[in-house]
DNA sequence: GTTGTAATGAGAATTTTTCGCAGTTCGAAC
DNA sequence: GTTCGAACTGCGAAAAATTCTCATTACAAC
């Protein structure tokens, strides 16, 4: 029952949210954009709001959920986050997305931030390029 | 006389890509959005169309003469490109950029994009974070 | 100078996201 | 289980960012 997630993130679970959380736990593409959530939804018969999806999005992320990543085609898309943080590389031919996670750059971004006198809150880090099937595909 | 520039960059030398160059140049402003770049213009009595500040900027950014970024504030910022690369650490509270830039993780990002079997051709690094002075501000 | 092509400007159109508000749902208290 | 207020949703309108269309204009090669 994963309507205890949403009280602990301090947001009253509701029907909306909560088909909107168990869509996202259960889809296997990783990233999508709000309109992907809400067409996807739309096709499994799970008929919400594009608004809705949007507030509720953006409310995950405030909690924690979710994390909304700025890629490189200008609209936000959205990751569930599950275990521990990662960064991403992305091909710009196919829009393939995988992930990584360095702790030397992990490390050093945060001695960088120390240096410079910030203090980090979050960080971005994409790889774009070409990948392994695309380049075959030339 | 920067018309060259623009010649070699395969643009023909136009009044309004001149004084978008130049404007660029001159502005210690270094981020700047396509709609900043259209007022602070207008101000200065420069009259270029709005649709035309973003048709070049996107000429620029495919001539290399401009970055484009996308940070968290959801529209396109616009850098001219002058020396060397560099990554960016920026204040969520002020909006403040500073650059940096850190050969490990550098070498790092090739290692892994490598790693993964991708060819690498760009990437984006931003840390956020608070900056010094909104942190007294507090 | 003329002339063909490429670029500009202005506004309409698209796309992405947010807002306003009337109606509905949740859940705590009875 | 009903009730009630606050929180939430859905819809369409509105904003914000960006692109498109097309008539007019400027460039640069002759």
């Amino acid at each position: 029952m994963e309507s205890e997630d949403l009280k602990k993130a301090g947001l009253k679970a509701t029907l909306p949210r909560l088909k909107i959380l168990k869509f996202l736990e259960d889809s296997d593409v990783r990233h999508m954009s709000a309109e992907d959530v809400y067409k996807a939804m739309l096709e499994s018969g799970d008929e919400v709001g594009l608004a809705t999806i949007y507030r509720v999005l953006t409310q995950f992320e405030a909690a924690g959920l979710v994390t909304r990543h700025h890629f490189e085609e200008g609209h936000s898309v959205f990751e569930l986050d599950q275990g521990e943080h990662h960064d991403h590389i992305l091909c710009l031919k196919c829009g393939r997305v995988d992930e990584f996670m360095d702790p030397v750059i992990e490390e050093r971004q945060h001695r960088i931030a120390q240096d410079k006198g910030y203090v980090m809150t979050d960080h971005a880090l994409y790889i774009y390029g070409v990948c392994p099937d695309c380049q075959k595909k030339k």
